[in-house]
DNA sequence: TTTTTCTTTCAGAAATTTTTGAAAATTAAA
DNA sequence: TTTAATTTTCAAAAATTTCTGAAAGAAAAA
């Protein structure tokens, strides 16, 4: 096999693990790509391998900055602007892991706060909402604390814990 | 607030949550109707109550019953079939921890072992590739581990492993 | 300044996903 | 059997998401 095409291989089914992610194929597809650079690329140059409009380009590569999964990478001399990857995979994971805490869990717990806040007439149904809401927040309580360790140590514990619970 | 509107807001969040999960909105709405529910609904109650059309309804219940959310609840002399909701949330967060990592998780790591195999000639372009490509095993193999054994086990660690790690 | 280069925006087009609803299939009762 | 109740399927419609490309904006060079 080619080194493009084992490339093309890993860009191709990245793209399609992050649509299960909730995350677009472009997006996903731009990312494997500086991944596997070993050079930063200009727009141009991504646009042209991944045959995608100026505009999809651009929103994209924005968006992966915005997770903090690609950064600019300024060259002395030239006005376009190149763009790299993070490549310390653990890294990559925590700044997922905050986005996706930031998304997704947040207005969970917001919501849950609210309902709870919520007097209600008893009865069955009442009480088995009481009940299953609690035991969600609990949950989603424990899921914030794990993510938010995770993406804010530096130090990889998450390994020794795999180890540990594996074992 | 009343209960109802309380119910509501809970199936609205939780459908948007779904979307992020790449679980459809339909699928979200029936799998939180039934568990704030006290009791097991019909598919016609189910297409009442959230207002879908009954081939949606059909679809995303046996959807529900592939990923182990929720189940056929048989009510004697009744022909019709009622569903009830998991509703244990330890199990339902294993449920869906399990169905995750089969779709994601797997494909990922096949595609990377056969990416391992392949010879590559030196060059800088193909040292990045093959590094980068094993950091991503590595980390998914980890992450492999971890959701296999929470998927699997019935004993909940995973509170006392949040507890000792936020602490 | 004006021109050139590059980036961003966004309305409409295209692609994809989800939903509907009616027909077919299944299952149980009559 | 035949009839009635219920579930499943699936082609077409609707809704949603993503992408394009041209125009506007911004920044540097001439």
């Amino acid at each position: 096999m080619e080194l493009q095409e084992a490339k093309d291989k890993f860009i191709h089914t990245w793209a399609q693990l992050g649509s299960s992610w909730g995350i677009n194929k472009t997006m996903a597809q731009i990312h494997a790509l500086l991944l596997v650079s070993a050079n930063s690329l200009s727009t141009d140059e991504v646009m042209e391998q991944l045959k995608i409009s100026r505009g999809n380009a651009n929103m994209n590569l924005r968006a992966l900055i915005d997770w903090g999964l690609i950064y600019k990478d300024p060259r002395i001399g030239e006005r376009m602007e190149f763009f790299r990857a993070e490549k310390n995979i653990d890294k990559v994971a925590r700044n997922i892991a905050r986005e996706r805490r930031k998304r997704e869990i947040e207005p969970v717990l917001s919501l849950l706060a609210d309902l709870n806040q919520v007097e209600i007439k008893e009865s069955a149904e009442a009480l088995e909402f009481k009940k299953v809401t609690k035991d969600i927040a609990e949950f989603s309580e424990s899921v914030d604390g794990f993510l938010d360790k995770f993406s804010k140590t530096d130090k990889n514990w998450f390994y020794g814990l795999v180890m540990k619970i594996m074992k």
